[in-house]
DNA sequence: CACACGATTGTCT
DNA sequence: GACAATCGTGTGT
């Protein structure tokens, strides 16, 4: 099912870049939105939640390929990673920003009085209008209410590399990749 | 048990 | 551009 994301991180970071997630609500509505920036982490990377090996909080990066991975930070704040690469290697790739693609209205019910633009424009922003908390952690991304949907890969002069945001460790490695031009992408 | 800090965001100056 | 909000986790005593 998620072959295309056994595969070392970057790859699978990249591969991520243009897939679809799909979102449905318990009031039946849903969401559509695809993958515009994302950042990767792996088990031999100082900035990964899983360097250090295994643990109650970051357990769900070592499930395997097409699992999600929550975490709550800043006491207030969740953020996702779809983990990539075999069960077993802590590897993953958070979503740092979405472009909506259907049910902008519940998004907006999410996160209210908020214009277009600053929907989902960053890693815990994308959480909030997609309704992930604590009981998706650890959740198989082929089954409702949350689907990883694969699209056609972007070509590479599609997708630029940076280095990550917001990280105090590694911050030399190019593990940022983004939509060139996608007006969806978080700032700097 | 105490404490420092974080894969962030929104608000205020 | 600076800073507060707010608490789980990891590390050290």
């Amino acid at each position: 099912m998620f072959d295309w994301l056994h595969t070392d991180v970057e790859t699978a970071a990249k591969r991520l870049l243009g897939s679809e997630i799909i979102r449905e609500f318990d009031d039946s509505s849903s969401v559509r939105a695809k993958i515009v920036e994302v950042e990767a982490y792996d088990q031999t990377d100082p900035a990964a939640h899983s360097f250090a090996g295994p643990s109650p909080r970051n357990k769900a990066m070592f499930l395997g390929s097409g699992h999600l991975y929550v975490y709550f930070t800043y006491g207030m704040h969740y953020c996702a990673n779809i983990v990539t690469g075999p069960a077993g290697h802590g590897s993953g790739v958070l979503i740092r920003a979405l472009q909506p693609l259907e049910g902008w209205e519940a998004i907006r019910r999410n996160r209210p009085g908020l214009p277009d633009g600053q929907l989902t424009n960053g890693p815990a922003k994308s959480c909030q209008s997609l309704g992930i908390d604590f009981s998706l952690s650890r959740h198989d991304l082929s089954a409702p209410p949350l689907r990883l949907i694969q699209t056609e890969y972007l070509p590479e002069d599609q997708i630029l590399a940076t280095s990550r945001i917001g990280i105090s460790k590694a911050r030399n490695k190019l593990r940022r990749f983004y939509i060139t031009g996608n007006r969806y992408v978080s700032g700097e």
